[in-house]
DNA sequence: TTAGCTTTCCTAATATGATTAGGCAAATGC
DNA sequence: GCATTTGCCTAATCATATTAGGAAAGCTAA
């Protein structure tokens, strides 16, 4: 009876090449135990439950976007800083589609308190600085960011632009024009 | 043997409803069933599958939300028409939480074509009027627009707003006024 | 009204996925 | 080298999805 060699590492990485390969929707314990070549019941010396592999996922690729996002962030400011981080979101969703979605797992807050996820808050107050907004509009203004990204990426996702011919990218392009403009001008601005 | 009377309309008021009450997410055939006093099998002389099922909730959902989106458009114009419109859709969620996550099920392209989907690219479309954006502006603000509302909205309802002390009704005032602000003096505005 | 047809529902059965219990062998620590 | 822990397996249970086949309900028309 040779042994799998299972590592937390391993397992996590499975389920989220799996869950790019088929969808995070459709990621199932099943799934990822033939993919390990082990049986199902295998598994729960890893995991607790078949939730905990979704976790997992959400947070590995909460972390692997805050780390892209940190590396295309560094050296950069106002609208370039924009640009960046709004296209890593973007090349993540394309390339990784079945973690991009798993970021929106739902976590409950004390896993959510220790992801990557305040990392995320943290760099687009950091962009943010750049555009010099007074609180509460710096907060106001986060929440817009992450919710004009987060919209704009799995609309696109979801497939929602492929039916009309303009192209996709002039108009992330625009949306991305119209967001530094509207921070740069904001009637809360300081003088 | 009496009969439930079950009709393609009951059924899908009945899904729908449960949606809300435990998420779209965990909307199943055995469930349905249950709430409507019948076996699993019996579903199957109404609906082809379970997807069907998560279909016909989606294609509900869609029409209601066009129908008072419509309602809340008819004779409002500009910043009032975008802030009408960008009500229905939070509103919409916070009531019906499995049905607004139901519209942003994956249909395929025939199903979607048939659906309300349209109605409400075309409500947008006549929303920006006021705007007065030459093309492709208008489609390009058409999917800002888009992503703006369902990202806030979807971010709002998953809870991602609530660990944080500032107000989400301001919040959401002040993205309303961010994008009318942007969309009034876009640069591609006509002279 | 009744013979016949269609529709709606049921029971039985199968497949897949999640999960627990209990066992045995492999790795690990001394 | 032995005891302990750990990783994996088989067997079993439960929920959901789905098919096959049957029977009764309700409509249709002579």
């Amino acid at each position: 009876m040779a042994r799998a060699g299972i590592t937390s590492e391993s397992l996590t990485r499975a389920a989220a090449e799996l869950a790019d390969e088929i969808g995070f929707e459709r990621l199932t314990g099943s799934a990822v135990a033939r993919r390990l070549g082990v049986k199902d019941p295998s598994l729960y010396a890893h995991i607790r439950n078949a939730r905990e592999l979704k976790v997992r996922v959400a947070l590995l690729a909460l972390e692997e976007l805050a780390d892209a996002a940190a590396a295309a962030l560094a050296g950069r400011s106002g609208k370039d800083a924009l640009v960046a981080l709004a296209g890593v979101y973007r090349d993540y969703a394309a390339k990784h589609p079945g973690r991009y979605t798993a970021c929106r797992f739902e976590l409950d807050a004390q896993t959510a308190a220790g992801s990557a996820g305040p990392r995320h808050t943290e760099m687009m107050r950091a962009l943010l600085r750049g555009y010099d907004l007074p609180e509460p509009d710096q907060t106001d203004a986060v929440r817009f960011l992450g919710a004009a990204f987060h919209g704009y990426v799995s609309l696109e996702l979801a497939g929602g632009f492929r039916h009309t011919p303009r192209d996709a990218d002039a108009s992330w392009a625009w949306a991305l024009d119209t967001l530094d403009f509207a921070l740069r001008n904001h009637p809360s601005r300081p003088s």
